[in-house]
DNA sequence: AGATGCCATATTGTCGACAATACATACCGG
DNA sequence: CCGGTATGTATTGTCGACAATATGGCATCT
């Protein structure tokens, strides 16, 4: 209910891969797009009652859910003390971004490589909306949308390991820009999302990899320079507590 | 037990970074490391009630240990029937190895630029290792440091990201050429990682990100060739049944 | 004799109760 | 009035028992 507020790119395909229950699958989703969409804020305490509530599922699936939520570094599980979304330090977001840069050049080449016209296409209405969302300034949208790109291009280079690390970093991603991100630049211009779609159509797999790398590297650095300011905000993040799972 | 058969290099760093209770990460580890010595072979059923009595626990640890394995793609759960070490068909082996192609050539990269001279000391022994466990025909040995000396690039490239990412992917990788393998060419040669290491030595990361890159397709084009023969070693595997896990 | 259906057994999945730990409040002493 | 301590409450961690499902053997029928 809270999530599929667009109407296309209702399904995101499965991140944990069948590996569990289908219960457990759904509920890592269902989390994993609240922190993307950044509903679910680094430092908000999951407590396994609530969840059970909020997904009418045991208490064990709850717990299973957390625990691999917990091994993608998206949730931070304190012995005795509950989960809480996590809280990247400055050495978490730097290696997230680093893996970034260093991963989605790759994927986003063999994206172009394997891309067909309906994938593109795909892009295209996708580019869209992102557009769609940054003029109406809906930045609950345009954050998710951006990070939804991403997603894509994994989906198209077809290779499953790398969709599961795309995807737990376009999460880490999120919790960081949401801690260290300028509130106004945050995610990626759509601008850049643009130009990479130009060379689908051309089929310039180096060129993408390097726009990419670009595309990252302007992320990262809207980042880094908030690093010194921002212990404030995240000691803030940790404190204000609860933010109520939506339910 | 089964597992330290080589002094040094005993400890091999967590791979679930303390993110469950440290039963969880002990067993996971443990598991890791019999699957990529390959004494825990593609097929293999772990039985919950067994590995309980192996490693003295609860029930719930080894189910959430399982889980976790399962989310890494190690181990596949099946419902009601239970988990076994994971049987990658001819997809999943590619997607493994397209992984390592597009990672690692950056993670040794970042290797180079990190490297104290203690790390490459490190190297340089562990080299050594490799090269007596090569010449006495210690197939299991080489098998497995081979892996290590990938992972040990990774805990240099000071990345934890990339590091978890790595230890998967190795796991994985000793899998596939479990099954697709040649029984003689397993592995790497250590040659080409004595190649690696001198690009440590002068500092060259580019080329030391080539020479990872030709080093990794030289081990997939022994596993691609053997691809369609293989089907009979893979249903073989599926269907032999237990190896029994040693303890 | 071969195949099919049924039953016993073993293993997994799920739930509930209890124990342990941490947190918050209230109480007491300085 | 403030600090420290102790108790009560809430949440998490663990264990055991029970239910559900698949496997393997056995009897029966064709």
């Amino acid at each position: 209910m809270t999530a599929n507020q667009t109407p296309s790119d209702s399904e995101t395909t499965k991140l944990v891969g069948e590996t569990a229950g289908p219960k457990e699958e759904q509920i890592v989703e269902r989390i994993f797009e609240a922190v993307v969409d950044q509903r679910l804020r680094p430092g908000t305490k999951l407590s396994e009652a609530a969840l059970c509530e909020a997904f009418n599922v045991g208490r064990m699936h709850i717990r299973r859910s957390l625990l691999l939520l917990a091994s993608r570094g998206v949730v931070e599980i304190i012995s005795n003390r509950g989960a809480y979304i996590a809280s990247p330090n400055e050495k978490e977001a730097h290696d997230v971004f680093e893996a970034r840069l260093a991963i989605e050049p790759s994927v986003v080449k063999l994206a172009v490589r394997r891309a067909t016209p309906t994938d593109i296409d795909r892009l295209e209405k996708h580019l869209l909306l992102e557009h769609t969302a940054h003029e109406n300034g809906n930045r609950q949208d345009a954050i998710r949308l951006s990070g939804l790109f991403h997603i894509m291009l994994a989906e198209i280079a077809n290779n499953s390991v790398m969709l599961g690390t795309i995807k737990e970093l376009i999460a880490r991603a999120s919790l960081i820009i949401g801690i260290y991100g300028a509130p106004g630049v945050s995610s990626c211009r759509d601008d850049d999302h643009k130009e990479l779609i130009d060379t689908f159509i051309k089929g310039e797999e180096e060129l993408a990899a390097s726009l990419m790398y670009a595309h990252l590297n302007k992320i990262l650095n809207n980042i880094d320079l908030e690093q010194t300011n921002s212990s404030n905000e995240d000691l803030n993040s940790i404190f204000n507590g609860t933010t109520e799972v939506g339910a």
